[in-house]
DNA sequence: GATACTGCTATCCTTTGGGATAGTAATATC
DNA sequence: GATATTACTATCCCAAAGGATAGCAGTATC
């Protein structure tokens, strides 16, 4: 008790820890984009493909694997000619509606609070 | 319309640019376990590198720089020898409290999901 | 005078994320 | 037989994130 760690109890470190663990799963630059754009339907890859616009193939397919591992979203092989395979959320992602919604909501009041920032500027000039 | 996209609406991509905003705010490693951290009062800069166990000066510093310009953290300098340098959050940090709890709400059951699917594989063995 | 404390900065190096390009199997179409 | 399609994989490469280590200014303490 000696280092002027006073408040780190083990309720902060609880949240902490699941924090991390949580964008862990969620890490990297897509997955959440994957699962707002199958909130709305199955999709197929090159679906996803052309509606992420910058994403190559190996990434998206990396993306789509670990949703898979993390039950977020699940795979579908149908057996035309050629082979096409549809990818759609598994009810476990709908858990993950409070966290996208969050980050909807303080995205667009964040946009619209810097606009306004740069309206004010833009009347006060030095 | 004839490539196949359907349901990517504005609505859609609206939300996903809102997503995207945020998640630059908010991005790296550290930021949001700052912000946690100072939710229960103001800290110093090396109480807060003793507190994130694994963070450098330098990526500290850069950390709690990126949180000043996105106003989410104020510096104050005390003139006491040596100086002292306190790390506040303000009000807007506020904000991102929908955000963190729906990370921590989720971590958390995460982790009780995954230690109920451990259990039950230990039940049954092949 | 050496050491310790604060709050950093500077330099270097490694790891990771992710982009670019090309290629594959199987079939259908021109 | 060349081309297109789907859903990828393989290889290479680059930039950014972030870790390791060292140092600095100013004062106080031993």
């Amino acid at each position: 008790m000696s280092t002027g760690v006073k408040h780190i109890t083990s309720e902060c470190n609880g949240a902490l820890n699941a924090i991390r663990d949580t964008l862990y799963v969620l890490s990297g630059k897509w997955k959440i984009q994957v699962i707002v754009l199958l909130r709305d339907g199955p999709m197929r890859f090159n679906e996803l493909q052309r509606s992420l616009v910058d994403i190559t193939p190996k990434v998206l397919s990396k993306e789509l694997r670990e949703l898979e591992m993390n039950e977020f979203v699940e795979r579908k092989v149908f057996n035309t000619v050629p082979v096409t395979v549809s990818y759609e959320i598994t009810p476990y992602a709908a858990t993950l509606n409070p966290i996208i919604d969050s980050l909807r909501e303080w995205g667009t009041q964040h946009r619209a609070r810097i606009i306004e920032h740069m309206k004010q500027d833009g009347k006060q000039p030095a």
